[in-house]
DNA sequence: GTCTATAGTCGGATAGAC
DNA sequence: GTCTATCCGACTATAGAC
């Protein structure tokens, strides 16, 4: 029936991502979508109304993929939380397995991760949809890790937490919107396996050593 | 004699250094840069030969501030890396120092650090003005951190310390790049001293316990 | 639903007066 | 050096045939 409308209208989803990814939405033209997608022109008007539906369609496609690829982590960890069991080591665990998901996810999987540039773009240049993926993916992976450092570190106050949970993502993030200069700067072709191993070693490692709750937590107090 | 020239030119290249900054190479255009410098469309093309002139003229602008700024924090460093005295304890005072330096100028100097954008857009989407960034900046401050990293951990595998040294500027990037976001799922209203302090102490708490060279660093083997 | 053709707009660069 | 006026190309969106 509507095989053919779905594919187009995908097609133009996955091309969309993509450009939008590497050249940001000025960046990007209509034109250029529609070639890659093997479509006319014309076609997204059509289906999206414009170049910004086309954008937000974009958004709402990737973040139902983004927060499925992280469910299961995410969920597991907040049942946890949920179930009022604050054993700091368990939370420990949840956390490392949370952040190693989001390593693999950002490092090893060149093709499904212009995810990531897409949200930084969004950070830096806040449109629409920015809504969009505040809602759906971000406030969660951020309530979460922020919960499993408050039950690991026995730390209370939210923006505490919520800046060390900042901390960890921006150890994770880096790597992939670094990217180009890392791999110029050591010489690499890319990340291999090796390298993303390494890389996720290295995080949980550093993450193990900040926040092991047998370590009095040299916490801060600013005014508030 | 040359008062007004370097004038138009100086408010030129501050003009282009916010919009760019703040929109993107392509999200730019010449008029808006123009009437925000306050003078004629057509100087960009007098002055610059062109609005990738006037980007790369802000490239090479910046990037001497920018040394400028942590010239200081990176020359100590690397004198005291240079006379071979390798005591781990120095050396973390050395990178806590510079560290905290990178937060100041990330977090609390609002108006004067467009450059973060700049960078991160340049990472994302890397043109001329890329080698520009690396070879003035980028580079020397990995070096410096990736051996200060080694001269407190002992660890001596340069793709690891440098590795490490990513993990490092994440953290601090994070809260660049990611103010809009946190100020949003906090409910602030941008950095204020209180919180910029806050950030920089968590930031060098975390470094100081997972770099302390009394731990045994769990130094991580990949098959190379 | 998909195409071609085109309208309408805007942005970068130039010509040339002052 | 600075301005106005303008060209030209490129872009998004639409009209309308098929």
């Amino acid at each position: 029936m509507k095989d053919k409308k779905e594919t187009t209208k995908e097609k133009l989803i996955k091309a969309g991502t993509e450009a939008f990814a590497a050249n940001g939405f000025e960046g990007t033209t209509t034109r250029s979508v529609a070639e890659k997608a093997g479509c006319n022109l014309a076609a997204i008007p059509y289906y999206f109304g414009s170049k910004k539906g086309l954008y937000l369609a974009v958004f709402e496609r990737f973040t139902d993929l983004h927060s499925q690829y992280l469910n299961h982590n995410l969920e597991a960890a907040r049942a946890f939380l949920e179930k009022g069991d604050r054993d700091p080591e368990t939370a420990l665990g949840y956390l490392k397995q949370l952040i190693g998901a989001m390593v693999e996810f950002s490092c090893s999987r060149p093709p499904n991760a212009p995810h990531h540039q897409l949200i930084i773009r969004e950070q830096l240049n806040p449109s629409s949809a920015f809504d969009i993926l505040y809602k759906k993916v971000i406030r969660r992976e951020l309530d979460v890790i922020s919960r499993l450092i408050a039950a690991i570190t026995g730390e209370n106050d939210h923006r505490t937490t919520t800046f060390k949970a900042f901390i960890l993502l921006g150890q994770v993030m880096t790597f992939h919107h670094g990217r180009q200069l890392i791999v110029r700067h050591l010489g690499l072709h890319g990340y291999s396996d090796a390298e993303t191993g390494e890389i996720r070693q290295l995080i949980i490692a550093w993450i193990d050593k900040a926040l092991k709750p047998d370590q009095t937590d040299s916490t801060v107090r600013t005014q508030s």
